[in-house]
DNA sequence: TCCTACGATTGGTCGGACCAGTCTACGGGA
DNA sequence: TCCCGTAGACTGGTCCGACCAATCGTAGGA
């Protein structure tokens, strides 16, 4: 899938945004500069911009331009284009990007263990048993841990947490289209797997939360290591 | 401020999506459609559609037409439009709003205590002292409470928890622009701004993440009610 | 020196044209 | 009768040019 003519101009100007060649304030040039200048039509170069404003990386006033608003005003889907920006990523921003999904999902699970009826216990605990029984590669368990997640904030019944969940995980998906291969250890999985499943036979949240947060914490390291060496972005 | 015309058209096509007249998977009217039955040229609803995109509402495929995404999926922005969609708004979303604004700033109280400098600490004691002191309306209370949550999410030195916490602000603020009068009792308050700034001084992060709970909570019984019967948008 | 007013610049909307994928329904072949 | 390929209708993508409306900058006047 080819990007569409908008699509290139947009990426051209938020990465120059992002890059801070624009600073804050600073007026973007025209939509008839921009035209001749991509050697596009003034509606593709419109539609770009739009595109931009949407993000909240610009803001548009009818006879005035457009003007560079500050990143950390823009919208959460801007960081996806801002882990794109660099080849290996931004480390320190996948750390950052990792503990705000951990509390996330933490954060879901306290609810989640609270509100989540039979039928959804029943499935966490079907997925924690295949985590545990070991017999499972590690880019599988990668995948049970997710559906997990997703179950969890399923059961949190909270849209709003749901959301933003799904607005990270989209984010990094986006980024590392990839199965990664780790290596677990299935000892220690397994060990973290039994406490988590009874914690949630007895309901118990804070021990639920605390075992999550070592089950995501488990492949953590190397999925970092992983994702710094990854390279080469499949565009 | 008058709408713009692409902004009226996405903003009917938004309200009927997520008042569920579209299903997931189904398709939209066509561009050519929607321009006969709006009134308006191809090129505003087309920009109006490329808005709708941007959210993840629907997805746009040449010759295919438009089809709407589910809504789990779309972009956090559509949440201020879904409080948007009641007036009053539906107060289970500003519950759970409310849970997951507490989470993240209590998880970047953690990172904070520990990441913040000095003369970050200082700021944010200030800030304390401030509602501690008992002479402030609530309104002011409210203002004080949110500088300090902006502070916290700063010194977290984590930009994407940053940009999640500014996001949820954004919404809130969108939402629901006018200052609030609630009543909060200087007493309690005083002797939890006190406890923070006891965390505050020894870095004693857990405690700090209680207190700020504590202090996002002694005001939130009110503020829904407050906001519940806040009744007209100011459109 | 300050302010006003006008003209240039910029975004907003329109209409129409043509290209490029997608979808569908018709008709032919098995 | 059923399946399948294809032609044509349909849909989004891009371009062009025109005019309106808000803003901005500056030259000229008080």
């Amino acid at each position: 899938m080819t990007p569409s003519r908008p699509d290139e101009i947009a990426r051209a100007l938020r990465d120059d945004i992002l890059r801070g060649r624009y600073a804050p304030g600073e007026r973007l040039p025209s939509e008839r500069d921009l035209a001749t200048t991509t050697g596009a039509n003034r509606s593709s170069v419109r539609e770009a911009l739009v595109k931009l404003e949407q993000l909240r990386l610009i803001e548009i006033r009818r006879g005035g331009g457009a003007r560079v608003r500050p990143l950390d005003r823009a919208s959460l889907d801007v960081l996806v284009h801002l882990l794109e920006l660099e080849d290996p990523p931004d480390l320190v921003l996948v750390e950052q990007w990792l503990d705000v999904h951990e509390l996330v999902v933490t954060g879901a699970v306290r609810l989640a263990v609270e509100r989540a009826d039979e039928q959804q216990i029943g499935d966490a605990r079907l997925l924690l048993a295949r985590i545990a029984n070991g017999h499972l590669s590690s880019a599988e368990i990668l995948g049970v841990m997710d559906e997990l997640a997703e179950l969890i904030s399923l059961a949190s019944r909270n849209l709003v947490l749901r959301m933003v969940r799904n607005a990270l995980r989209a984010l990094f998906d986006q980024r590392f289209p990839e199965r990664r291969e780790l290596q677990f250890s299935p000892r220690a999985l397994a060990e973290i797997a039994g406490a988590v499943d009874r914690a949630l036979v007895e309901r118990d949240a804070l021990a639920a939360e605390e075992g999550v947060r070592r089950l995501m914490r488990a492949g953590r390291e190397r999925l970092v290591k992983s994702v710094g060496a990854s390279g080469a972005l499949p565009r």
